[in-house]
DNA sequence: GTAATTTTGTGTAAAATAAACACTAAATGA
DNA sequence: TCATTTAGTGTTTATTTTACACAAAATTAC
């Protein structure tokens, strides 16, 4: 005879921040069993009158204080155990922020909240490893055929991060004659008269992304992407 | 105060079929409220000890006797109300059935079950119209970037099967010169020596997908791309 | 059994896109 | 003023994509 369960409903999220070269990922300490004090993915139960989307950036902001910048759905995961004690189906979402919103805020407990470089990951509690990687990799092909990279930088930016961001999310070379011409003919950046000065080195022209003019162009057939060698 | 309710989990399943240059769509007439002798997709909630896509698969059983010969996650909907009694969060499935499996089996009750022609679907229950939508966009988009067309043909297949397949689902027409000069040049077709009679006009040699020489390839990094002028 | 019809099968040339590649310009710091 | 760092820029070659039309093999109609 069939069980009618009381299955648990869960939203888990993938927030992901890029600087200085460097991807992170949003991570929070565990207070209670089971796993806990292991990180985990921000994430929790959905109540009865919220939204998938409202029950992850209510999460969001109570667990981490961090505004997301682009969300969507990542994937649903059900399988019976994947939570030692009750049946659990997690639907997870992948977020990014801008640089702006990479920080922690200050009325969150600091040791509970933390950025981990992508490359200096934890032991995660559940099956949130599974979860991370389908996040990156997602994060990872949708680079390359949706203009998502701007969500991870300043409004307005030098060319070169941009250039960075894809080689270090896609962990590979490009050329930079051939990736600027490229993105440049796509004409949905506009040129500011802004400059920005690095460190060391030339100054550069600041770049904004026009939103606007990315979706007119969509309308007409136009398809965003970037391949490489 | 924090209300944590009892939300029920679904999973639910738009099932294309396709033969006769023609995509149709698995439905089930519901047999109580609400939107009792409405079509709706199959499907229905989750039991205690079994996975998602176990879930899914035993419902179609159930519903339809149909066999699924491909199946993968698709969205998870959970906005309150979609579900005008419980909150009912579904998780969605998109699947494809081989023309030898689409077909009803005598032991449903054939009243209550239908292959309908994608150009001519009913009024569909709940949100299902949005779901079904999503899959077929899902389906136009993977065909270009995965071979999935073959899970729709029989295994043996004239090379026009493919390229009528390819036609219909995307809704354009294309090349056929410039469609077999790529899809060969891929080499993950077997040919065969058999020979397809059609009805009137040349015989045609049949061709298989070979599963096995498309996941080494694409384990040394190939890609499967069919763009349309 | 010949002609009309239907569907299969095939190649080439032109156009567009992608890839490879290196030096100068503008700033800072030693 | 020299060394270092990062920004900015064009051309040539290779590859890929597009456009395009006719002959071959069967069936059906006359």
């Amino acid at each position: 005879m069939k069980v009618f369960p009381n299955i648990k409903v869960a939203v888990d999220a993938v927030v992901f921040g890029y600087k200085a070269k460097e991807l992170s990922v949003l991570l929070i300490k565990r207070g209670v069993q089971p796993y806990k004090d292991s990180w985990a993915l921000p994430g929790g139960l959905v109540l009865e009158n919220e939204s998938l989307e409202q029950a992850v950036e209510r999460e969001l902001q109570e667990e981490t204080g961090v505004t997301i910048d682009y969300l969507e759905q990542l994937y649903s995961f059900g399988k019976p155990g994947r939570d030692p004690r009750n049946r659990v189906i997690s639907i997870t979402y992948f977020g990014l922020v801008s640089p702006n919103h990479f920080k922690l805020q200050a009325d969150t407990d600091a040791a509970d909240v933390k950025w981990f470089s992508i490359n200096e990951l934890p032991d995660l509690a559940f099956d949130h490893d599974k979860i991370l990687n389908m996040a990156k990799s997602r994060l990872q092909s949708k680079l390359t055929y949706q203009p998502i990279g701007f969500e991870l930088l300043n409004t307005e930016f030098p060319f070169s991060d941009l250039e960075h961001l894809y080689q270090t999310i896609l962990n590979q070379k490009i050329d930079r004659r051939n990736f600027r011409k490229k993105i440049l003919s796509f004409e949905i950046l506009t040129e500011t008269d802004k400059i920005y000065k690095p460190e060391s080195g030339r100054p550069a022209k600041l770049f904004r992304f026009n939103q606007q003019k990315y979706k007119e162009l969509q309308e007409n057939g136009f398809h965003f992407e970037i391949k490489f060698a």
